[in-house]
DNA sequence: GCAAGGTC
């Protein structure tokens, strides 16, 4: 055998099993749990293996953590991570022998740095001689493809990603030790309290859709709805859709009830609908949360794992944009051979050409995301099918023709009085057939109706209804506000947004997300000292400066010197009025728990309020009094154990305690119960 | 028990 070997690092375990085999047979070892592939290509022998992420990262080398600011920082292997350390170790041995490299991380800024992390570190500085294979899917034409043409490492790529984690460490351990300390300063403790350059504007977009929520007045209004038909019913609702005054509306009413309904115009237009365009990270978010009401973060999880299995293209994309060199007609023909597909891909390949419907957004290293039509090794889970189903019905609509729909439009004069309403039908349904069941059409009839026609006037009603606040944010709108303003990448956006509920920032209710006082007092805190923190803009200025450094017009240290030295000016005056702003944080944190425990007001008492509490002994959380310190009210009584509790502010007819609402799982019935133990109400 | 970014 080959003594002689190129090391090829890749960026996961499955990534280095998919391109050995697309290399050839390869052989399998394991050395402390990671695996190696070993396979020879056209004379040359390839020793593959993986990082498992980020291996190496910036470390802080002062050693207390309430200590800030932080500002000599490292890189290093990643802190209290064995399986880390163990692919260090095995990657290093394997380097000792090689003699030559190959960088086969995924082509992103990210997996930039990862390998040159790796190649610099384990594989003693062999990150400039390495050579790189460029591939934006794992399937085997691709990886064959990229080790044809392997090129030299991008290394302004890697320290554009370098100087970024640097940015975001200096800015993110310093304030939030900065929030942590002033707490700790105030009331003792450790409160765990963190902001960032992605959570800082992340919250903010929170906070102000709370304020408008809670500025908002509710303006009532009328509204007229008339029951018409002809032949087949329809309503139409009064012209003018908010009336201001009832003394208006109900002149309306007066003057058309009853009254002779006769068409004034009747007006039919078609509408083109163009196919939709290819799916991006976050538009699959989206769509799998409106279609599925799957989570953004667990449907990246799903579409990650569909990915390792060579089911669809790289996820992590913001491109919707598919370049024909993916081979369209290759795909779709391989869709054909996988379950249901047949029928609608037959329908694509009998065309001439295939053209998909690209949208404006585009990614440097990925094209959107397509099924690759290779089959399944094996039966898809259920969601996972559903995730992949989408998938590939969004890419078989992209080909589809336009769709055409028929726009009506009428009104109606009823005693003197101007009606109007709407209607859609769908005339040639084009890619909607390949988008089943996902399409999003709302359709409803008129009848056939002409100027002039009379229709029978079934009633006419009035209601009063108010204005509504914005609504409120929910996991998948939030993440589209962040795609919207560039925050975060398409890869981390979901666990950002779960860091914010971790630190009870915000919370998710039914109606979406609400901002606790304690996120408004962060908000605050920082609005004051650190704006940038709270906004885009420093994502903006960081973005132009890396951009600059990855085209080499631009060091490391030009972009990192100046951020230092605004951040140090900015820390210093926050440490200097710590004492205040710890107390408002401190105020806001025990509003919320307290907010967050209380179920309603003691009926034995009469003065405190029951509370939630764990048991410091039992772990078991029971209903007790505020009032029961020093000899106060000992009203208390058991709850169950597992469910989420939901204060309902109603209190029991038959013993005054108060009601809670027990919730199993997430959207799932809400049981109510009287948490007194011995209500009278109760059949024991 | 601190960021944001990878991946498990």
């Amino acid at each position: 055998m080959n003594r002689v070997y190129t090391l090829v690092v890749c960026e996961k375990p499955d990534a280095a099993r998919r391109i050995a085999h697309a290399l050839g047979s390869a052989k399998e070892t394991k050395p402390l749990g990671l695996s190696v592939f070993d396979v020879t290509r056209d004379g040359s022998r390839y020793v593959i293996t993986s990082a498992i992420g980020h291996l190496y990262g910036i470390s802080d080398v002062t050693a207390s953590r309430s200590v800030y600011p932080v500002l000599d920082l490292e890189w290093a292997p990643l802190p209290k991570n064995a399986r880390a350390a163990r692919a260090i170790k095995v990657i290093s041995e394997l380097a000792q022998k090689a003699s030559s490299f190959v960088h086969a991380c995924d082509y992103d800024q990210e997996g930039e740095v990862i390998g040159h992390s790796i190649l610099e570190y384990a594989c003693g500085g062999a990150y400039g001689k390495s050579r790189r294979a460029k591939f934006s899917t794992l399937t085997d034409e691709e990886i064959q493809e990229s080790f044809l043409s392997l090129a030299a490492p991008s290394e302004g790529l890697a320290e554009a990603g370098r100087s970024r984690h640097m940015l975001d460490y200096l800015y993110g351990i310093n304030l939030s030790r900065a929030l942590s300390r002033s707490f700790k300063v105030t009331k003792g403790g450790y409160h765990n309290l963190s902001i960032g350059r992605v959570q800082g504007p992340t919250l903010a977009f929170a906070v102000e859709r709370e304020f408008e929520i809670r500025l908002h007045v509710p303006d009532p209004y009328w509204t007229v709805t008339a029951s018409l038909a002809k032949g087949e019913k329809f309503s139409a609702q009064y012209a003018k859709p908010r009336i201001d005054t009832v003394s208006e509306a109900s002149a309306v009413l007066e003057g058309s009830s009853g009254k002779d309904a006769v068409v004034a115009n009747f007006q039919s237009r078609k509408v083109v609908l163009r196919p939709p365009t290819p799916f991006n990270l976050g538009d699959l978010q989206r769509e799998a949360y409106r279609v599925l009401r799957v989570s953004p973060g667990y449907t990246l999880a799903i579409a990650e794992k569909l990915y390792l299995q060579a089911l669809i293209s790289y996820p992590r994309t913001s491109s919707q944009k598919l370049p024909p060199s993916i081979g369209y007609s290759k795909i779709i023909s391989g869709l054909s051979r996988i379950g249901s597909y047949g029928g609608l891909a037959s329908m694509l390949l009998s065309r001439s050409r295939l053209i998909p419907n690209e949208g404006k957004m585009s990614d440097p290293a990925h094209p959107a995301i397509y099924p690759t039509g290779v089959p399944p090794r094996s039966k898809l889970g259920g969601l996972e099918f559903k995730v992949y189903d989408l998938i590939v019905k969004r890419f078989l609509a992209t080909f589809g023709d336009s769709a055409t729909t028929q726009r009506a439009d009428v009104s109606v004069d009823i005693g003197g009085y101007e009606f109007v309403a709407d209607g859609v039908e769908v005339l040639y349904d084009g890619w909607m057939v390949l988008y089943r069941p996902y399409v999003n059409l709302e359709r409803h009839s008129l009848p056939e109706l002409k100027k002039g026609d009379r229709l029978d006037n079934l009633g006419v009603e009035m209601s009063e209804k108010f204005t509504q606040p914005p609504r409120r944010y929910n996991q998948a709108s939030l993440l589209a506000k962040m795609e919207q303003e560039k925050i975060g990448t398409k890869a981390t956006r979901a666990d950002i947004i779960a860091t914010l509920l971790k630190r009870n920032y915000v919370a998710s209710s039914r109606e979406g997300i609400e901002v606790t006082d304690l996120g408004l007092a962060v908000i605050e805190s920082m609005k004051e000292y650190v704006p940038s923190i709270i906004s885009t803009d420093l994502t903006r200025g960081m973005e132009e400066q890396l951009e600059k450094i990855e085209l080499g017009k631009g060091d490391s240290a030009s972009a990192i010197e100046p951020a230092v030295d605004r951040l140090v000016e900015s820390l210093s005056s926050f440490m200097e009025r710590e004492i205040e702003i710890g107390g408002k944080i401190v105020e806001a944190a025990a509003f919320d728990k307290n907010q967050a425990a209380t179920i309603g007001s003691c009926p034995v008492c009469k003065k405190g309020q029951l509370r939630m509490i764990k048991s410091w002994k039992t772990k078991k959380r029971f209903v007790g009094c505020s009032n029961y310190a020093e000899g106060g009210c000992k009203a208390s009584a058991p709850l169950p154990q597992k469910g989420g509790i939901r204060p309902t502010g109603k209190a029991c007819p038959a013993c005054s305690w108060p009601i809670v609402g027990v919730v199993f799982a997430r959207r799932s019935k809400q049981w109510r119960i009287c948490v007194n133990f011995s209500c009278p109400a109760k059949k024991r």
